[in-house]
DNA sequence: CCAAAAGTGTTGTTGATACACCCATGT
DNA sequence: ACATGGGTGTATCAACAACACTTTTGG
């Protein structure tokens, strides 16, 4: 995030967003370009100082609104990254969120940006500003565990998904081979999905029954001690 | 922690410990007694301000060693607590950590302490200062989690323990009842600990083999796909 | 008819669970 | 001898992996 700009700012804190999404089978980050100070043109998380009148969760939010314009984004406190010398010029201590959003929401939403901000594959990740490759790290290893205990892939996938989407999620996410069959049948079992009553459309092969995840089922299932685990 | 004396000090960020104890089966937590202020008397976590020059790690490492004269500990960042109102008179935003000791040790070195400082037993928590109940409601969560993913609990016990103290550790944490016969088989089918050519002693029973725990094996183990799972 | 993905069925293995039982030692 | 915890053995069941198979649909 940019060195400049306090006003109205706590001062020495900045947040930092490592945004996620998923396309055509990869995973895939959101980075913005530096439009000021040392480092203009090179990429970096999206950032912003936190205010003094917000929360950091707050200013989470806020800040990825300006960016996207979405609204209740599933998004988590990671760290707080705090070394003396992650800056050069001056002490700032960031607070890292990560992201899930789901790619065809954002393409709608995303026209009126400020900055320029575009997709990077997890390969492709290039060098970034400050200690913005080490977050980023640090994010992977934290959605690869979360991922496993949690239900919360489904933030990268549309409403309405195939089993066999959800299954490339995981295969891509956890960089492992699935099978097919058992796949389903561990899901399923979970009795997590609402199986609805639509196919697929447009495909050049049998079209795939679609699913919804349904967050008060889950609830529940939680509440009699289901423990998701994959 | 206290909000005073700022020189050296980063503005307005604090770091606070959760320092959690394993003592005759229970699981116990230290807290210390805020000596200046509004709400002198009153419990609360061991606290301090991060100073300029360190980070967050580095700070929390020299609050806990000025407390308990305790070195290399097990230490993890919790979160960043950062309501604006957190603490009534000013903003400050606090870097929780969590840490694991072992009491043995800690009865050894803590004379020389400067603050009065008390173990307390989970289910007698005082209400304590600030937002600190629930920065420990947190860890207590975390730590639940964590200890099923990683093993960390040993650092919780003394070096060389026995199979069924590390059962009541486990059944402790999780309020949870374990089969002392399949807990057995399930640890040592990890081959995570070293049998030692030792007992107990002094005890009215069969004297029980100890084991210990070995960070080496252990990081062998997670090279070749091993998982820590409890 | 073929390709491509959807979806079902079968089987062997592994690991968790429940529980019964014997062993060693201090009082 | 008996209480207390240490330690072993076994039967049952559920979950998982591997893999073969059938079904649907567009081109």
């Amino acid at each position: 995030m940019t060195i400049a700009n306090k006003e109205s700012t706590n001062e020495g804190i900045t947040i930092d967003c490592v945004i996620f999404g998923f396309n055509k089978q990869s995973l895939e980050i959101l980075l913005v370009q530096h439009a000021e100070g040392e480092s203009i043109g090179k990429w970096g998380l999206l950032g912003g100082w936190m205010r003094k009148e917000e929360s950091a969760d707050d200013a989470a939010q806020r800040i990825l609104y300006e960016l996207t314009s979405l609204d209740n984004i599933y998004l988590e406190q990671l760290k707080a990254f705090t070394d003396p010398n992650r800056v050069s010029s001056q002490r700032v201590v960031t607070i890292a969120y990560y992201t899930l959003v789901n790619r065809e929401d954002y393409n709608i939403k995303a026209s009126a940006t400020l900055r320029e901000a575009k997709w990077f594959k997890i390969k492709d990740i290039p060098n970034l500003i400050f200690d913005h490759n080490e977050i980023l790290d640090f994010s992977l290893t934290q959605l690869r565990n979360r991922v496993r205990q949690a239900p919360i892939g489904f933030n990268l996938l549309p409403e309405k998904f195939t089993l066999l989407q959800l299954m490339h999620l995981y295969e891509e996410i956890l960089s492992i081979e699935l099978d097919k069959s058992n796949f389903r049948r561990k899901i399923l079992h979970m009795k997590l999905l609402v199986p609805l009553d639509e196919k697929q459309q447009d495909v050049s092969h049998r079209a795939a029954k679609l699913y919804k995840f349904d967050a008060e089922i889950y609830e529940k299932l939680t509440e009699k001690g289901f423990n998701f685990e994959f």
